[in-house]
DNA sequence: CTAGAGTTTAACCAATTGGTTAAATAAATC
DNA sequence: GATTTATTTAACCAATTGGTTAAACTCTAG
């Protein structure tokens, strides 16, 4: 029964790369059956609908964001030092799939019930709430200023995400291209971890 | 030769609302036509094709993005009060438009070279690039902590505009209802004018 | 080898899509 | 009022779309 299983991880690879590019609604089962190099029925006959694909490949999405956000606040280290780690960690994750937060932003905005269900129960992201607790605490002992742990973990995530979401608009409005932004994304975690560790110095 | 334009104009609403939430390739000329209460043949003979019709709404919506922006920094105020002033008025201006954000970073991404074709000529944001200039200013006479002013200004605009982008996910992620999220983007105005000049102070 | 399962293909299908057309209706001009 | 002009409609069209099918091919177990 060890089947060959090339033709599946074949489609979903191509599957993912259309998805991410074009989206649910602008991708077409032809194109993924092209950029898989095998014939459009394979798709139906491996995974049933476009729908059933489109699932695995934005689970594995959603997946892959919120993974490593968690991973990063599970550590045991001084709150500081968290928060440095996580800029680095994510700034580095986001720069080697930067098309992957708005695609999974933009198709939790088509269908938000599609998400919203599937972690209504679930305690999502345990860790980070550990780390608004930790921040909590440090900030009750005056080792660090007092700010909203929520806004400032939103901020944290603003500032790492948000620049590969609005690439394309940034570099069009600064004119920069492809390497420079690159860069800019490479100094960009010293900035962020010195803003923000500066901004609560106590 | 006073046409009727209320019906170009219900047209355009109309498109507006389809095609910001579905995006282009999602919405449906019958969903434009049936929003607007008109036969589908009308959207043609107003605006010849699905992609004019677009066009039109698009650049409508990044004008409506980018002269807020810009229009901020127009002011003759200290730097300091412009970013708050910024922040105050973005978010006010994000909260009545949500998801426009979205909308056009994901059209932008779909389509890089119709943005970046029609901004490559123009001064973008004068007013803009002249407020990184005075942030500079400042820093070089010791009034503000040194950071580079471009990272300054995009982590600015991530702080606002990301949780608009990212709003279905951290509502899922942190489990907060609609009315919770608009309070919260309310408080979220003082938290970021905070956060942000006290890093600054020299 | 061969029987049967799993795999792949080409041809096909019904529904949907953006777009057209010709006729009908309303408005304006004479 | 009649004629012209602009607006609106219903019916239609060709192309595309997700999905199906039946036949062909491949591989392995007996």
């Amino acid at each position: 029964m060890q089947t060959n299983n090339t033709t599946e991880q074949q489609i979903i690879a191509a599957a993912r790369k259309i998805f991410v590019q074009k989206g649910l609604a602008g991708a077409r089962m032809q194109d993924i059956a092209d950029e898989a190099g095998i014939n459009k029925a394979m798709l139906h006959y491996y995974y049933r609908s476009k729908d059933k694909l489109f699932e695995i490949v934005f689970d594995e999405a959603v997946s892959q964001l919120l993974a490593g956000v968690n991973d990063i606040f599970e550590k045991d280290m001084p709150a500081r030092e968290k928060i440095v780690a996580a800029v680095e960690h994510y700034i580095t994750s986001l720069n080697k799939a930067p098309y992957l937060p708005l695609f999974v932003v933009h198709e939790i905005s088509q269908n938000p019930e599609r998400i919203l269900q599937k972690f209504s129960n679930t305690a999502l992201l345990p860790n980070m709430r550990m780390f608004l607790k930790e921040l909590a605490v440090e900030m009750e002992n005056g080792t660090m200023r007092k700010v909203d742990p929520w806004q400032l973990m939103v901020s944290l995530i603003s500032m790492c995400v948000f620049p590969f979401v609005g690439r394309p608009l940034l570099q069009a409005i600064f004119q920069v291209n492809d390497k420079a932004f690159a860069k800019t994304m490479e100094d960009r975690k010293k900035f962020i971890t010195d803003f923000v560790l500066t901004s609560l110095k106590p």
